[in-house]
DNA sequence: AATGAATGAGCATTCATTCAT
DNA sequence: GATGAATGAATGCTCATTCAT
């Protein structure tokens, strides 16, 4: 490590989040990455080995408190638990959540967004089907639950995306579960 | 000597439809979609200018149906009437629709999702505004308005993805809607 | 198959070979062998999937030769069989055989000429050891085998090399298998 | 602090002198052989102009002993004396003379073993031809000179690269000389 | 004297598009 | 009308070499 190494390093991973923002893993260039973080090519492969090792060093972080949220799945199974661990992530790796959600088609976490879908789903209909049996509500298609789970996650990301302000995004989110969840189990009366 | 050429057009709609469906329009291949429709690649090119051509001869109907809506909105401003236009054009361009939405990337087309949602959005808010002023109700942020959209949107194009059968998904977006939008203002207050 | 379409791949057969001989396969250049060959890299593709794959189209022939060879050690075990086998392949492919030879590193093919030298060597000891033992000459160090092997081969390839016409050829690898092994028994003594 | 630069200088040699020897001229890694060396890869630039140079540092002395012997061939034109002069600089520059025969492939020096194999094969025919002439043996193609010397060397360096102790090298070149060159001139009668 | 970050030409390969036949 | 051979710009990546520190 000698002058400059953290700050070119930083100014790659930048242009490389933008990059893959706009383009996507698959059709980022590593060449437009180089160019607009004014380096060689050469040289974007002294700090990181590949394409798919500069998106890893992005993602991973956020990819890894999900591992931790999966481990810990019996204290905190809860739905809300599971958006209070989103907007934790959110707040360090805002850029990050959203290119592993949107942007990761053709790397390892391609999957991502549909295995959160899935893990909140699994939470959510757990939660939920106790409930709904006990007042003898059929549910004649349990897809709907898959469908409750994306919906609303895609709802968070959303507010993600679009929030700029903190306290704009807390009283969205307030709203959107409320919206979603208050009641819910009326709903499928 | 018109017959063979719609014959030969039809087939390459066709497999350039099940290209873009699996791969996109971004890494669909033209040379994969002449070579299954049994044609010489530089004879698609006598029939659609180029890829974007043949991507938006595939996709303009949907959104001309789009477009007349947009035109009609005063006659049929009601959300449900959206939903049932949604409905009406998918039962006839079921993968162009689906396509326009998901694989549009790189096209012109690439923001239709997003468009629709702005559309929905602003009949949403059109029919819950008054309601809720009525109710003295103070909705701090309207962009909840837009998240509701899209997300009931993103929950239809998500059973249309998973539907096979009619009567099943009739059953879930009869379901859906209820969730979404029985006693919506209530859960506002 | 259309207009030309043999003559080009002939072509690139023909520059491959040269760019092949002269800088071996892992610094041999597509880019070279196709501008030479009059085409567009693109179009080198077309005719094979990859460098390795125009490489082994060159070569390949010589080594299923070399593979028969193998599979009737029973019948053609003998030293000059192994001579004539090779002259043979020679005479069809003479280019080929010599890169196949020198220039295959990073190919499957690397090996080649240690696996013919090793095919070589045991037909050689096999024949020389007893006529050795009945005269009951010693061989201290068996490597002598291996490195008459060697050679012999190294000999009739720098004859190939070099070789222009027939006669002459004929005449020196006979003057060279006189000079290897004519009583060479009798030079252990 | 000509001290300290010889033993990194020695120390980069040394590493090249690897590097070379396993990946040859043209794939030899200057980091490779920097990072062995405990050297920074500019660092190495100040003690070798580049690449092409280390390889000349290292291989220089070998051809000069072996620009030497072509100079003083009036008095060491005998074959045996070019043998015993190889083996001298192998004992000497075992690995560097390795090198210069089999790795030298993209230096000026890649000709080496045939320009070697050109002095011994002028030196061979030196002294045969005129025994052959006494005997009234007519060689029909003088480049069996050429390609006995060259297989010659050939083993010579066959038995170097094998060679790990000294009395089987000796017995080694000593029975190949003896199969080689005994009676030489009576196999071509 | 020494460092190692930076450079950029080079590589094999892909693919939308063109055009001679 | 139709063919598919040909084009070439673009991709990810490597590595000898340079140069600011």
């Amino acid at each position: 490590m000698q002058y400059l190494k953290n700050e070119v390093r930083n100014r790659i991973i930048m242009e490389a989040m933008k990059e893959f923002q706009d383009r996507g893993f698959l059709h980022g260039s590593m060449r437009t990455i180089a160019n607009n973080a004014g380096v060689a090519i050469g040289n974007v492969y002294r700090y990181f080995k590949n394409k798919e090792d500069l998106f890893n060093e992005i993602v991973e972080p956020v990819y890894q408190c999900f591992l931790r949220m999966e481990v810990h799945k019996q204290e905190i199974c809860s739905f809300e638990e599971i958006v209070n661990s989103i907007m934790e992530v959110m707040k360090e790796y805002k850029i990050q959540l959203l290119i592993i959600v949107d942007k990761s088609k053709g790397t390892k976490y391609a999957r991502f967004k549909e295995e959160l879908t899935k893990f909140a789903e699994k939470s959510l209909r757990e939660s939920l089907w106790p409930e709904l049996q006990e007042k003898g509500i059929e549910v004649k298609d349990p897809f709907i639950f898959y469908v409750i789970a994306s919906t609303f996650i895609e709802g968070l990301f959303l507010i993600f995306r679009k929030a700029e302000e903190e306290v704009a995004t807390r009283y969205l989110i307030h709203q959107l579960m409320i919206l979603f969840f208050d009641n819910l189990d009326k709903r499928f009366e």
